[in-house]
RNA sequence: UCCUCGAUAGCUCAAUGGUAGAGCAUCCGGCUGUUAACCGGAGGGUUGUAGGUUCGAGUCCUACUCGGGGAGCCA
């Protein structure tokens, strides 16, 4: 007997039809009568439920059948049986119900709705649900998606270092790596911690973003893109941060701002496109159950240009709006959240790019514009999520670079070799970070970041 | 970190300062095609923690812990 998934029966049912096949999988509901009972099992390979008819007459073991409980991993031989006029296009009438594991009786996932709350209590559980299966297969297919678009444009994947020595990255507090005892570490004369006996020599830490070693092989690849796991200590409590995350930066050189943007736009439609053709189930549900109006609102943005405009020009906008905002809006300072809001949500209704920000409130490498005012930046904002991407052209000018440094107060010793750069073919070059679960939570319309990552590490929280 | 709301049965929620309840889940029974099935019955509680006010606290007060929403920081 042919053993099957769910996803064979479902793509390819006509082949089936009528034939005794073998399948697993796990107890969704169970409802019993007296002499027959419908299993809605769930194998993990497709989204839906398979209908299992059990029937008194046929079936050895029915009453201990119908005593299987929610959570319960059973091994099914049975019919492939068409129905037409059922609910279901197809189910299996089963001739053997073996459990493989029982499910007992305080198994918490019930056959009804669950507060998200609840299932974070219960991450490793929570994966069983409708609403997670759905959210962590098209997480697993974004993935996809971003390494398929890079992969077909040439883009080289590499694997920037997840313990860095360098504080300057510049993209907030980190975390430090060391293998120290933290009750007695080492330390020299004057009572401070002696850095030089640690694992590295030196202190070290997990990185906040690999874009400088990006930059470093983009000037060898031309164009290369990271994806990986990124850490940042801030003390932020916002449905949209998370202590360990995964971004997506890619950089390209021989390329400017325009070119940064077009990259960044190709790829959000790309990957959206690819979730609305590959994941037909998860978005129907999302899309009911999530977020009405969540396909359509993907729809248009695969098939609608994205918004361009300057920080100087949205700040006129945002002026001129004679909208009421909390915070005031004056050229010079970073855009609040609400502002951000209005543009990409009220405005416009879909994502928005905002360029040649002010340069005091822009990172050190951003490449300084002609009027001495703003650097070469860009944000995307979409609806719903706000800052999706943020990039930027690359000061490729030596010179230009080391004296922002020093404006800044950097140690230009520590980053000799990002200036090295600069020094030996150095090109104009950009690029952008994309943050990955802020990507999953804009095409799933789930609102909270802890619920789009498997087990969320968020401050003051750490399960699983 | 700041503002704000909340924490009662496994889950979702009720309960005027006066004997802590319902639906779902679980268990038992009924039902010949169910779709989060339906119908009947049973068991299930240190009301987040620690103090305080009161004859009496789930309810009022204080602190703490944890969680939601918003803000800052950012992806």
């Amino acid at each position: 007997m042919e053993k099957v998934v769910v996803r064979q029966l479902v793509r390819d049912t006509k082949r089936y039809a009528d034939q005794d096949v073998e399948l697993s999988g796990w107890i969704r509901t169970n409802r019993d009568q007296k002499s027959f009972g419908f299993i809605a099992l769930n194998d993990g390979t497709h989204f839906n439920t398979i209908q299992i008819v059990y029937e008194k007459e046929s079936l050895q073991n029915f009453e201990q059948v119908a005593r299987f409980r929610v959570g319960c991993a059973l091994r099914i031989s049975g019919k492939v049986v068409e129905t037409p006029q059922g609910k279901q296009p197809f189910e299996i009438k089963a001739a053997e119900v073996v459990m493989e594991g029982d499910s007992l009786e305080d198994y918490p996932i019930q056959p009804k709705r669950h507060t998200r709350e609840f299932l974070r209590e219960v991450a490793h559980l929570r994966p069983r649900t409708n609403l997670f299966a759905a959210v962590f297969r098209v997480r697993s297919m974004l993935a996809w998606a971003i390494h398929k678009f890079f992969q077909e444009k040439g883009f080289v994947y590499v694997h920037t270092p997840i313990i860095t020595a360098s504080d300057a990255e510049g993209a907030g507090e980190m975390f430090r790596v060391t293998t120290f005892d933290p009750q007695s570490p080492p330390v020299v004369e004057t009572g401070e911690v002696n850095f030089s006996e640690d694992f590295f020599g030196r202190r070290t830490n997990l990185t906040v973003s690999g874009q400088l070693e990006a930059e470093a092989f983009a000037l060898a690849f031309r164009d290369v893109y990271t994806f990986g796991p990124t850490f940042r200590a801030e003390n932020s409590n916002t449905a949209r941060h998370a202590a360990e995350f995964w971004m997506i930066e890619p950089e390209i050189a021989f390329a400017d701002l325009q070119d940064d943007m077009k990259l960044a736009e190709d790829m959000v439609k790309y990957v959206i496109a690819y979730i609305l053709e590959n994941a037909q189930e998860e978005m129907e549900f999302f899309n009911v159950f999530v977020d009405k109006g969540l396909r359509d609102r993907l729809k248009n943005v695969v098939e609608s240009e994205f918004m361009h405009l300057s920080y100087t020009k949205a700040v006129e906008i945002l002026i001129e709006s004679g909208q009421q905002f909390d915070y005031p809006v004056t050229w010079g300072n970073d855009l609040q959240t609400e502002h951000e809001r209005y543009l990409t949500e009220k405005v416009y209704a879909k994502p928005v790019f905002v360029t040649d920000y002010p340069q005091g409130i822009k990172a050190f490498y951003m490449r300084q514009n002609d009027d001495g005012k703003t650097v070469a930046a860009m944000d995307l904002l979409v609806p719903g999520v706000g800052e999706l991407i943020g990039g930027s052209q690359r000061e490729e000018r030596a010179d230009v670079l080391e004296q922002r440094m020093e404006e800044l107060g950097m140690d230009k010793k520590e980053l000799c070799w990002y200036l090295d750069l600069r020094k030996y073919g150095g090109v104009k070059h950009a690029g952008f970070g994309l943050g990955f679960e802020r990507l999953v939570m804009y095409v799933t319309g789930v609102s909270n970041i802890r619920d789009v990552v498997p087990f969320p590490r968020t401050v003051k929280s750490c399960e699983f």
